[in-house]
DNA sequence: AGCCTTACTTACTTTTTAGTAACAATCGTG
DNA sequence: CACGATTGTTACTAAAAAGTAAGTAAGGCT
C-alpha cells in the first residue's frame, strides 16, 4: 500500500496538516506556546516549573525548535548565575487562537470520547468471551 | 525538574491540550479524519490509496482508535471479498473546523517558518565557525 | 486444486522520541 | 576553596511509534 501515489487532495504526503503536525505533534511545544500565551514572558527555570514534568533537556530541545521557527524570541541577560527570558513572537500568538479553539474542541468533548472508549472496550470483550 | 507538581493554568499536567496531543499527536489520525470530511464515506483500501503512505498495519490502528474514541463508525459488508466502509460521525465532524483552522494556520505561515529556519542556521554557524 | 480479492492480524525490526544523569560555565558568598 | 545558582550540553538508555513482511479467512473463478 505504501509507495502509492498520492492524489490532490488534502492527506496527499506533502499537504500543510502533515507538515503542521510534524512540527507540533511533539509533546511539549504547543504547551509552550500555550504557557507563555498566559504568562507573557518567562524564563527557562519558570517554564519547567509550569509544566512541571518536562526534563531540562526536553525544554531546551523545545525552546530552541520554537526559537529556530520564529515563534519564540530568546534574550539573554548577561547575568550570573545566567537569566534568560523567552516570549512568543507576533508569530507564535497567531498560533494561539488555533491551540485554543483544539483545546476547547477538547474540553467540550473529551468526557464524550472516554465513554465513549470505555463502551467500545465492553462491546469487544462481549465479542471475545461469546 | 520533572516531579514538580504543576499548577492551575494550562500547561499543567492533566490540561485538555495534553490530553487531546496525546490522542491526535500521532502521524495519521487527524489525517483521516480530514479525508473522510471530504469524501464522506470510504472503505479500507481508499482511505489508504489516497493518504498514500501508510501501512495497512497504521491504517487499521488509527481506525480502530477512532472508532473507540466514536469520531468514525465502521460498517462491515458482509460480502466475499470483505467490504468496510468507513465514515465520520458527528462527533467527528466537529473536529473538522479545528483541523482546518489548524492547516489554514499552516499554509499561511509555513513558508515562513521555513525561511526562519534557514536564517536560524546561518545564524547559529556564523557564530560558531567565528 | 490453486489463485484471486479485501481487510485485516501477528511477529519482528527499525526509527523516532523522550528520559536520566553527569558535567560545564561563571561569579558571589561563607 | 568548595558551594550554590541557572541555563544549558552530552552520552547513554528506555520507551514509544511506526514499518515490514508473512499469514489468515472465505468464497468465487478457472
Amino acid at each position: 500500500m505504501a509507495e502509492k501515489k498520492a492524489d490532490q487532495f488534502s492527506a496527499a504526503v506533502n499537504c500543510p496538516i502533515r507538515q503542521v503536525l510534524d512540527r507540533f505533534g511533539d509533546k511539549w511545544s504547543i504547551l509552550v506556546v500555550e504557557l507563555l500565551s498566559h504568562k507573557g514572558r518567562l524564563r527557562f527555570s519558570e517554564i519547567g516549573q509550569h509544566i512541571g514534568d518536562i526534563s531540562q533537556k526536553m525544554l531546551t530541545v523545545t525552546l530552541r525548535s520554537l526559537e529556530s521557527d520564529g515563534l519564540i524570541l530568546r534574550e539573554i541577560f548577561p547575568e550570573i548565575p545566567p537569566r534568560v527570558e523567552y516570549e512568543l513572537t507576533p508569530l507564535g500568538m497567531s498560533l494561539v487562537p488555533q491551540i485554543e479553539s483544539l483545546t476547547n474542541w477538547g474540553k467540550e468533548h473529551l468526557e464524550t470520547i472516554l465513554h465513549n472508549r470505555k463502551t467500545y472496550e465492553l462491546r469487544q470483550k462481549k465479542k471475545i468471551t461469546y
